[in-house]
DNA sequence: CTGTCACGCTAATGCGCATTACTGCAGGGG
DNA sequence: CCCCTGCAGTAATGCGCATTAGCGTGACAG
């Protein structure tokens, strides 16, 4: 007892299967070209027997699934980064019920050297219409291959051209450490630190990019964060720090050493933390727009299967005042 | 220039498609029937062109898809509740992963009447070798449909009949719940209330059954959550409530009262909590095993669609000591 | 009375793959 | 000489659908 199919439909309704097809997509054309009295006697029997096309069969034939493939380099569900992306993925599934879109987890995908990877023996990328890329750090090769190909994806998080330009819907981190940056200087800061890789990931990169922009012709030094308590010994009165944890321990060293936080000493975070950090401190710095980065990127996925060119989007981050940033009382 | 197929494959080694998809999948009498030379140079084209089979097509032709759908009729990632089924969803996709499945979240189902629904124009179900079902209430009528079809589905969560034996991987509520009932009977505790739907979805209605069970001959009287902090009022000296929010809310009141917890009152949870609750109180109650809930439930979905008969497992919940059962001290 | 057109539909094809049935060939037994 | 068997592969088919080309009919212009 196989399930239903077209031909069935076509067998009760007395028509042809594509008629029935016809019928089923209600193509241009064929409204006019089936009378409604046929159209009717098929809508019929479909409602009757609970037809329902096989998606696959059709994207086979069509081309299209509204199947949107979601793949993350770094594990989403478990762990600690779970709920670094959790916003995200909030974000791309409300957007996903918008568009009348399935979302295919890729959680097939194997461990190859300690990481995900998209390409393996017998991928499935395919399943999907188009793809959204989730992780800190992508596979360059990996991303060319996918642009090689054709393949419609969308990366959460700006990213540099991998063999041609790559579509995404990043946070604007440069924009957002320069103005922090701009913040600082307005309260009298003139030696800053920045902690954490800088380089990189694209997000580490622009971060410190601000950082460099911002603090252009300033005593600026950058420390990677296993020497994050070293900050304090750089003469900087601005710390700027990537990630919270970092940030956290900052704060406990200088607290040993006496330093006032936001009178001696500031201390700025980019972004949401990524690991839990022992964080009821009010941290100054900014927020990531995860959830619509999320929702853009699914809107962005559906515009390029569509069928347009790449789209790259870079969207503000909020700044939290917090209470980390003060103004510089060091002579 | 569309992706690379078996002809394009097999036009490189100078071969008949035919002989590509023998190799590629490695048939038994294919290892024999096709001398080593041959799918090596086969082989060698595949590993040049980086070729992967289209799994859509794959699917059509072999009937099997290895994606495993997941539906749930309460939002899951958004929300409160979030956090609730987030364990079950830990679960599942641990499980898919090591099956080697992908998970389809059928997100495109629309909202009826303020429910998502399974059937509706043009549902996508079939996408999927199987479902797993989420939600602590499922439609009567959509299981007896997907019963109906011989569609492959479980349950998470134990499901009455409907039209036929539902497949299920539920937590023991009923025997959790006796054990705590007698456990407060052990204490000294002789009156009983019950707060809480303890009807409806099965999960209530079991663990109701368990209480009164438990309670049998006893005093025991039942209360809707809205009437919770009535329970005071009918001389109970041992609380069991469906959620947590409602344990905390007589908590308070007991405080008000002057009444002890643990002392003149005790409170048990059945279960974890499903809204956030004010729940820094460590309630005597059960864990709900949600992750093993989740695997198991992958674990038996792809049992049946290997074609085994229904399945219903019941997982013991781990109880949790808490401190809010104590001795009855009144007389 | 023929040519043309619109209408209402259907036959045929192909998407990429798996599978089944078959073919051409060589070697050996009868 | 023919038949059989095993080998190494290929042609053909179909999965369920979308799409294209086309077919038979009646109406209507010329």
């Amino acid at each position: 007892m196989g399930r239903i199919t077209q031909r069935d439909i076509a067998r009760l309704a007395g028509v042809s299967q594509t008629t029935v097809s016809l019928v089923l997509n209600n193509r241009p054309g064929a409204e006019t070209r089936i009378p409604a009295e046929t159209r009717d006697r098929v809508l019929r029997v479909i409602r009757e027997t609970g037809y329902v096309a096989d998606p696959l069969a059709r994207r086979l034939a069509a081309g299209r699934n509204r199947i949107l493939g979601v793949f993350t380099y770094e594990p989403v569900f478990p762990s600690a980064t779970g709920d670094f992306y959790h916003p995200f993925l909030v974000g791309i599934e409300e957007s996903a019920e918008q568009v009348g879109c399935d979302l295919l987890l890729l959680t097939s995908a194997p461990l190859v050297d300690g990481r995900k990877r998209i390409y393996h023996q017998d991928h499935r990328l395919r399943l999907a219409d188009g793809c959204v890329l989730l992780g800190r750090e992508l596979d360059r090769e990996e991303l060319a291959r996918l642009v090689a190909e054709g393949y419609p994806f969308v990366s959460v998080g700006r990213r540099d051209d991998a063999g041609g330009p790559i579509s995404y819907v990043g946070a604007d981190y440069g924009s957002a450490v320069r103005e922090l940056v701009e913040k600082a200087r307005g309260l009298g800061h003139e030696k800053f630190a920045y902690v954490g890789q800088g380089a990189g990931p694209e997000s580490f990169a622009d971060r410190h990019r601000g950082f460099r922009e911002g603090t252009a012709g300033l005593h600026a030094v950058t420390l990677p964060s296993a020497d994050a308590e070293e900050a304090l010994l750089t003469g900087a009165t601005a710390i700027f720090v990537e990630e919270h944890a970092d940030g956290a321990l900052i704060l406990q060293a200088a607290g040993r050493r006496g330093l006032a936080v936001a009178g001696d000493l500031s201390i700025v975070t980019l972004g949401d933390p990524t690991r839990p950090a022992p964080t009821d401190i009010d941290f100054t710095g900014f927020r990531i727009p995860r959830a619509e980065m999320g929702r853009q990127a699914v809107e962005v996925l559906t515009e390029l299967i569509e069928g347009s060119g790449p789209v790259q989007r870079l969207l503000p981050c909020e700044l939290v005042k917090g209470s980390t940033l003060g103004r510089n009382n060091v002579a």
